[in-house]
DNA sequence: CGAGTCAATTGGTTTA
DNA sequence: TAAACCAATTGACTCG
């Protein structure tokens, strides 16, 4: 991949954050994304561009949910309260399959009363901080987990099977998150270095044209006898500097010039 | 009271 | 084909 390529897959990119992409990103959702710092350090510039070329931000489906379909227990037990709840049996095939278990658990010790079951809103589950920590110590040794290990983290965290489940998945989507916050941030930078460096250039351009209509001599100098300011390195010995990757900020100032014709002492 | 967080739900897709 | 997964969303809850 040449510069060149970088720089177009670069401005293509950031076109799409600044375009298409730009009206996501301005919901609210995506507001609140981006307001995740970013460890620009954390990445070189070629696994930004490697991650560039993969990001994802487009949305598969927008589906609705069905509400009010559940029904909500409050188990108190000596140290904390849980919160359980299930589909209505009737009501999602798969997911009632996907949780039978747990309902069939739920069903042996459900006893809700009238007051209960007309008036109680919709109670929320805290995780407790052992509970979230020892979920975070799983999660970091395996992301994933197989059924038994999960119908293990359950008995150990006193919650469903289900619970667990649910917890790694939505652990899950915040890691992915972080990850395209990272990214899409990554991308704005890379885009605004380009926008830059394509700035200097168009810049550059713009002198080289100036200098020749100001100076007919320019037009018989060999291409090869031109060369840089000795205080402009950029075009000299830019390739080989290793420091310098595609969004390398050059030198503010600096433009070709002949040797022979340029720099001479004013006394001469 | 609005915004943010997070457990939970839903429905579609993938996988064994 | 069931189970696991994922994306999108909901709604209870918290906090400034």
């Amino acid at each position: 991949m040449g510069t060149e390529d970088v720089c177009n897959a670069g401005l293509v990119l950031g076109l799409n954050i600044d375009g298409v992409e730009e009206k996501r990103l301005q919901s609210k959702k995506y507001q609140q994304q981006n307001l995740v710092c970013f460890e620009f350090d954390q990445l070189s510039p070629m696994e930004g561009l490697e991650t560039c070329l993969t990001l994802s931000l487009v949305p598969k489906k927008i589906n609705k949910n069905k509400a009010g379909d559940h029904v909500q227990v409050v188990h108190q037990s000596s140290s904390q309260s849980t919160v359980s709840s299930f589909s209505n049996p009737n009501h999602d095939i798969t997911s009632s399959n996907r949780e039978r278990d747990d309902f069939e658990v739920e069903r042996l010790s459900l006893r809700v009363s009238d007051e209960e079951d007309e008036g109680s809103a919709k109670k929320k589950l805290r995780l407790t901080k052992e509970q979230s920590a020892l979920l975070e110590d799983n999660f970091k040794e395996h992301t994933t987990l197989d059924p038994k290990q999960k119908k293990a983290l359950a008995a150990q965290l006193n919650l469903r099977p289900r619970q667990v489940e649910v917890w790694f998945q939505n652990r899950r989507a915040r890691t992915k998150l972080k990850q395209t916050e990272v990214e899409c941030e990554y991308l704005k930078r890379c885009c605004q270095a380009l926008k830059e460096e394509n700035r200097r250039l168009q810049k550059e351009v713009h002198e080289l044209k100036a200098l020749k209509l100001a100076s007919p001599l320019y037009m018989h100098v060999p291409a090869a006898t031109l060369t840089m300011c000795p205080s402009c390195e950029r075009i000299g010995s830019g390739s080989k500097n290793p420091t310098n990757g595609p969004f390398a900020v050059a030198p503010r100032s600096h433009h070709l010039y002949n040797s022979s014709i340029h720099h001479q002492s004013p006394a001469r």
